[in-house]
DNA sequence: TTTGTATTTAACTGCGCAGTTAATTAACTA
DNA sequence: TAGTTAATTAACTGCGCAGTTAAATACAAA
């Protein structure tokens, strides 16, 4: 049922335009009318896609007369890249071994 | 309908069963029974995690006579990790600005 | 109080995931 | 060839997301 919070997080992320209203947060607040407004979606989509951010705690949301402007939160994008955090060596590893294979390979080249 | 790469990890990424079979392949190559092994759940349930960790470039499969082994890929982890990276500035800040409200808290304290 | 603006809720469609059991395919072994 | 082991496919259930339009709510301003 994945209801565990980083299941939660990388659920909301694996969507584009979730991920550009995360995106466009990174410049401060902004209303949901806003938000829509690169999408050609109808706004009660985009309200949906911001419930889904709400409840995966990446954004939260403040009320200012009859707006409702959001706030990116990090702490969920900094528990999603806390788990691929360990990767990252192997695919370090990995792309250094392709390096070294490829240098070999140009080594090989000039003594012909 | 998130047919672009990036949406299809995060969706791959969003499920407990799929992460720890990923967390067990950092150990190297297994086949789908050792996978399934850990958890109390179906083969076919099995099957299908590890059909969506393929189409989302998560692992790779070879075949050694009836079995299927999986073997972990990296680079789409990777493309993971490259979206979160420009985030990381934002929650690092934040965690900063905590730490310096603690220690301000901390230094009214000692002259009380 | 009426009107306008911002946003959400309701009701619906269509799709695909997560799981099940039963049947099937594929390859090894005796 | 028959039987065993490994894994997938088929067929089904139930659930929740992504989108729509239409209606409802909340607040502001005239």
């Amino acid at each position: 049922m994945s209801a565990d919070r980083l299941s939660v997080t990388f659920a909301a992320l694996a969507d584009p335009t979730r991920r550009a209203i995360l995106a466009r947060l990174c410049q401060g607040e902004a209303s949901v009318t806003e938000l829509a407004q690169p999408f050609e979606m109808s706004l009660p989509a985009i309200s949906k896609h911001l419930k889904v951010l709400e409840r995966a705690g990446l954004i939260s949301r403040s009320r200012e007369a009859q707006w409702r402007p959001c706030q990116l939160e990090t702490e969920a994008l900094k528990n999603a890249a806390d788990w691929l955090e360990p990767y990252r060596q192997l695919w370090e590893d990995r792309l250094n071994r392709l390096d070294d294979y490829l240098q070999e390979l140009q080594t090989k080249e000039q003594k012909t």
